[in-house]
DNA sequence: CCTTTTTTGTGACATTTGTCAATTCCGATT
DNA sequence: AATCGGAATTGACAAATGTCACAAAAAAGG
């Protein structure tokens, strides 16, 4: 299982080459200390893993990576961080990674190289513990009809109109007329005491009143 | 290295313990068939870790996982699925479980396993691949200005729009008049490929364009 | 069978919204 | 001063939206 390691640390960059070489299993193919190496040796070896630190003084491990995940799809990139920004999880998230673990935890590189390598994906736990509260709990079933007293069809129109459907569309769709769905609006949006579509699409997607902005 | 394994389907449960016992760190202390046996037998033993299937005959083994969590904060609890459900993922997460992986990959449950016992969480690649949509990215300042050609006061009156406000309170707010409001917003539309000021709300709150549901 | 609801539909109407072309205003440039 | 260009405005218009009162149609109960 061959491992690329770049961290502009070079200190660190060498401890990891250490970690990772004393497992049998394992080898580093090449030790880099920055974004730009990143991008030339990864080319250059395609290791199984890229064992990355996200910041770097050149520029950010995540451009890197962004990079490299665009030319190699299925590159497979285990960033390593020293704090954990919430910012820098939903990016490395987004392009890709395969993780995203706390340098101080030595030993725990080793296991998560492996589950990598096996197409899991690793987050130290505390990284993780962030998640819940950022994703957007996708409680429309829950406060559509139990909160309010919106019937099924009240309910599938609010959803449709938070899709961006306009009147027509919305009828064509369910099968009713455009008067009908118009007034099905009007119903839902007296119950919910709003003014119009689009806040009633504001309210279905962020799950409270429309703030009226400062 | 003491794992208790929990599955409704007994022949999957004990093609568990065969992989695991496999490894000479692990040892399967026990294996129950039900999330109530789930609960009875990790205060039992007290594992490092549970493997339990996420669903289950008697009820869902993420119950029971959020009842253990309750006693034992320091549960580490790997749920195994048999196809992802986005559902249980997000559910999953919140109750802080140290993973969510496919039943199918059982090379992979070792790697797991031992990430987990590390601290490490442990997701499988489809399933991470389904995070980033589920987050709420708060891009808003990002993307406005720099991705388009918007100008200060467009990305303003596109803020607006997104927060409920009608044109008129719109250019009250911003001291224009109702049909300058109005032409941002055509010229915001036509930069964005956007049809009304819904869907640009829509589009404002979730980073993408309007899904035009199934 | 006959109410009673619930769902769906209609038409008329006021309002809001989106589009367009033409115009004015203002500062910067030459 | 002349002119150019962007920002803001206006007015006219079509289309979409929201409201309302009321009527069919369908489903539910009795």
């Amino acid at each position: 299982m061959n491992i690329l390691v770049v961290d502009d640390d070079k200190l660190v960059a060498m401890s990891l080459r250490m970690i990772i070489e004393a497992d049998p299993d394992m080898t580093v193919v090449d030790v880099g200390y920055s974004a730009a190496d990143a991008i030339r040796l990864y080319k250059k070896h395609l290791p199984d893993v890229l064992l990355m630190d996200i910041r770097m003084a050149d520029r950010t491990g995540l451009s890197a990576g962004a990079e490299i995940r665009e030319k190699y799809p299925n590159a497979k990139i285990l960033f390593l961080t020293t704090f954990n920004d919430d910012e820098y999880i939903v990016k490395a998230l987004s392009i890709g990674a395969r993780g995203y673990i706390i340098k101080q935890d030595f030993e725990s590189i080793i296991p998560a190289l492996k589950a990598v390598q096996e197409g899991q994906t690793v987050f130290g736990s505390d990284v993780v513990g962030r998640l819940p509260s950022m994703i957007r709990t996708e409680k429309q079933e829950s406060f559509d009809r139990e909160a309010f007293g919106l019937s099924d069809q009240e309910a599938e129109v609010m959803r449709l109109v938070s899709c961006g459907l306009s009147n027509r569309e919305i009828a064509d769709k369910l099968c009713l007329s455009e008067g009908t769905v118009r007034n099905y609006i009007s119903n839902i949006l007296a119950k919910l005491g709003l003014r119009d579509r689009t806040n009633l699409a504001i309210f279905y997607l962020t799950g409270g009143k429309p703030g009226q902005a400062e």
